[in-house]
DNA sequence: CTGTTAGCGCCTTCAC
DNA sequence: GTGAAGGCGCTAACAG
């Protein structure tokens, strides 16, 4: 194999005395006969061709790439995600493009105008918020897009989320199965999408149960340092003998902060995540959390969109995902588990 | 603005009444006068025009994309890593294409061929063996590359890696100067570079220190359930009054595991991880850990590739980033914190 | 300052 | 089954 620096179908044809279209066709296992066949791939080795992504991709239409765009690379419900999407494109035959768009509504607008660049074939987005120019845009964008959470108005895309509203309800079933009344709710922000549809989820569930009794906090956003935060100030209200959490990273402030103060977990008070992370096992006692299929949304999405891209003109698909309870410690006695 | 759904240079130098280099000019912000650019600005908008990534790419050379490739994206190590780089590479203009390898070490080879064809303009590589046959192949990249830990042998690229000897020596000598002296050792595979890199540190920093008693369990991977087993095996040969781990789910899982058989942490045993990741706030007390300089490893890997993208002939650097330790409860009493 | 032109490397009809 | 030729959308000489 010699040098790869350059070397292109012209290089390799003169090599095996060929015209190019037939290392072409060979290279893309299309019928040739076995001479041919024999002589390009010896001079293809030789040479150490590989076809060049750009030109092909510039002449058939297709980059082969997905692009991602979540809002934190960091946050582990968006890891879990991002496994499992590269996963499902990768072994499709596509490479994934990761846009970690931040914080700003605005990097989410830029994105969906640069990704008409063509660099992509397809995006999927997990949007934090939807603000009313991102509608629009979407809308006009020339590839196919996924979405994961809430659509904004108007607008009729593959969509894939989760039922927060029921993910709440098992969280709050569960606590009142064990006798716990005063259920408190610590959230992230409330102007986020799933901010948004988590407390809506809450006051949902207690009322459906004729709870009165309700304390909800919001942290800043939805990280740990936060939650700590949260956690303390829920606590100076007074001991609730149950917190729910609007996801794992704030359930393990609450519970470090509780038991800090003296609380026994579950017996004092119970806490029940949401996202049913990685890091609900890690922690002592391990958190009860409300998985919202964060994986099988990652992954429903991704196939959503290679269908698509299979076939641009199938009708629009919305997708709910059921959530389901994952039950340890933080919530139940060992000996109930 | 119209249908973006195709719109070439040709379409809006002529609703410009211009020719197409002059509308490539004014894109990419080349003189021109006055009144061309206006008129381009203007069909541009109208038309919804976006230059075409790939055809670009094929003429400039360039792709404007880096690759990373990691083993694993769901560890916290790797993630920290992945959004630091993010950063680095998007703040400079580029893409970051994601390839997750996997295990298997011939993924990494498939991606060192697959490179060569040309997707991204260079490579981040962190490979978790390193096998004979990468050598070879790195060396026939034609693409810069830089790796992230240890070379193969023979292999001149630009390089960054920990100085986990030192590491493990900062945590060595914490644990001694607080009086410790049966310090046990729950690694990850031997087989693997950080899983050597870490043992080499250990055996040297005891034996520096004169320390003769030494107890190693090597965990099947670096997850957290397999620490779990893992500080089971250890705590069944007897209760060591320190240990150091490989990395910082390790260290949870000895601390559940210590904790959960009743030992008090750090009073009865003294716990330290390594690469000093967000979850070991996460612990309770929190986790004392060496932090390999994991984020500055990645952000100097994406500097210097960015550096040979625009010099490539420029010497090559290997840089060794020195480790720091961040003392948290996990192995000193609250007031000397 | 602006327009014309020649490719970048590849795939794909179209004749042979 | 194989070769010749056109063009994907763009940039960078080179003329004018």
């Amino acid at each position: 194999m010699a040098d790869p620096r350059k070397s292109t179908l012209v290089l390799v044809a003169e090599r095996a005395g060929v015209s190019i279209a037939s290392v072409s066709r060979v290279m893309n296992g299309l019928p040739a006969s076995e001479r041919v066949t024999e002589r390009v791939r010896a001079a293809a080795a030789e040479l150490g061709y590989v076809p060049d992504a750009t030109a092909r991709s510039l002449k058939v239409g297709r980059t082969e790439q997905i692009a991602l765009a979540v809002a934190d690379v960091g946050n582990p419900v968006y890891v879990g995600m991002m496994r499992e999407i590269s996963r499902v494109v990768t072994k499709a035959g596509y490479r994934l493009v990761l846009s970690s768009t931040g914080i700003d509504p605005k990097d989410q607008i830029d994105l969906l105008v640069s990704l008409n660049r063509g660099y992509a074939d397809g995006l999927i987005m997990s949007p934090l918020r939807v603000p009313e120019e991102l509608g629009t845009q979407l809308r006009s964008s020339r590839l196919p897009i996924v979405i994961i959470g809430s659509l904004p108005p108007g607008a009729e895309l593959d969509n894939v989320r989760a039922d927060s509203v029921a993910g709440m309800a098992l969280a709050v079933d569960h606590l009142a199965a064990q006798g716990r009344t005063r259920i408190a709710f610590v959230n992230g922000p409330v102007d986020t999408v799933p901010g948004a549809a988590r407390r809506d989820g809450y006051l949902k569930a207690l009322a459906a149960r004729g709870i009165e009794d309700r304390t909800q906090v919001d942290a800043r956003d939805f990280t740990y340092q936060a939650g700590l935060k949260a956690a303390a100030t829920l606590l100076e209200k007074g001991t609730p003998d149950a917190i729910v959490c609007a996801n794992d990273l704030l359930a393990i402030a609450a519970l470090n902060v509780a038991t800090r103060r003296g609380l026994k977990i579950p017996d004092d008070v119970a806490i029940v995540g949401m996202d049913d992370t990685d890091i609900a096992d890690l922690a002592n006692p391990a958190i009860t959390s409300v998985d919202l299929g964060a994986t099988r949304r990652a992954r429903t999405a991704a196939r959503l969109l290679l269908r698509r891209l299979e076939k641009p003109d199938a009708p629009v698909r919305q997708v709910v995902i059921e959530p389901t309870l994952t039950v340890r410690g933080s919530s139940t006695k060992e000996e109930n588990l």
